[in-house]
DNA sequence: TAGGCCATCTGGTCCT
DNA sequence: AGGACCAGATGGCCTA
């Protein structure tokens, strides 16, 4: 005897997903991550080491199907991620109606809505029977809506965090290419670590070459210019920092120039 | 076929 | 009471 786990049908069919199934048909990526010089630092905590091993499946494989949900889910795109709603971004498009996540009792047609006649579809809620049962035996008095309900908010959650992830694949380097497979989530968690501490790096880096330049350069009076040809178009912090010291530099002649001219003329006093 | 990864359900805990 | 978060369980898909 199953419970209520017609919701879980939403495995059975599945209409749209964030990345679609083709993309990542090819091999796992090769070493493309940990080619880069900022790759792995430690292994995986409960895996054995690095991408490599971790065989990334999609999650894209089995199509969820919301339950009811997943007709609105193919036909609304930004169905997820109400991050926006706690000033973290990402888009949550409910087509003009009701947000879902403020709203948890009224979404339009969420698949916290029972449905009938989607009972006994699902292989996976049948063997979850057991647990079901326990769920009626034990302190699952909860009626059979509101159980939809939790599951439902627990889907989305998992989802938001899903999207969460994959703005964070977008912003990480690597091989975002139809042929690569996408990184896994704790492959994701972990290149965006050593991603933050090699950049840090960089950042200390550069700062310390600047001021390198700045006490040298700057010492002998001449200016740093860039070198000819090299375009700032394109390196606007590089191009402030210019500017920046010609402002300086203009400024310390003009210091300069007024010191001479009072130091003359107080010598000859 | 084993192992890795994932989605989902579920119950517990904490917070508002 | 309701929601968020978490961890365990379960089963499907994929790759080596």
């Amino acid at each position: 005897m199953k419970s209520y786990d017609c919701d879980s049908s939403s495995e059975s069919e599945d209409t749209s997903h964030a990345i679609s199934r083709s993309m990542i048909q090819a091999p796992w990526m090769r070493g493309n991550v940990v080619g880069s010089n900022w790759g792995w630092q430690g292994g995986l905590p409960g895996s054995s080491s690095g991408p490599s091993s971790s065989t990334a499946a999609l999650p894209d494989h089995q199509p969820p199907n919301y339950g009811t949900f997943s007709q609105e889910e193919s036909q609304v795109p930004g169905r997820r991620t109400p991050l926006g709603a706690v000033g973290l971004g990402g888009f949550y498009f409910q087509g003009g109606q009701q947000n879902i996540t403020t709203a948890p009792h009224g979404p339009p047609s969420d698949e916290n809505i029972p449905d009938p006649a989607c009972s006994g579809q699902n292989s996976r809620a049948e063997s979850r029977g057991a647990s079901s049962n326990a769920n009626i035996k034990g302190k699952g008095r909860q009626g059979k809506s509101v159980r939809l309900n939790i599951n439902a908010r627990e889907r989305r959650r998992m989802h938001d965090l899903n999207d969460a992830l994959d703005e964070l694949r977008s912003v990480i380097p690597y091989a975002h290419s139809p042929s690569v497979r996408k990184l896994s989530k704790i492959a994701t968690l972990l290149l965006a670590k050593n991603y933050i501490l090699m950049q840090a790096n960089a950042l200390e880096e550069m700062k310390r070459l600047i001021a390198y330049l700045q006490g040298t350069g700057g010492a002998a009076g001449s200016a740093i210019v860039a070198p000819p040809g090299f375009d700032l178009q394109g390196f606007p912090a590089a191009a402030k920092f210019l500017q920046q010291q010609q402002a300086l530099q203009a400024e310390n002649a003009r210091h300069n120039d007024g010191n001479n001219e009072g130091g003359g003329s107080g010598s000859t006093m």
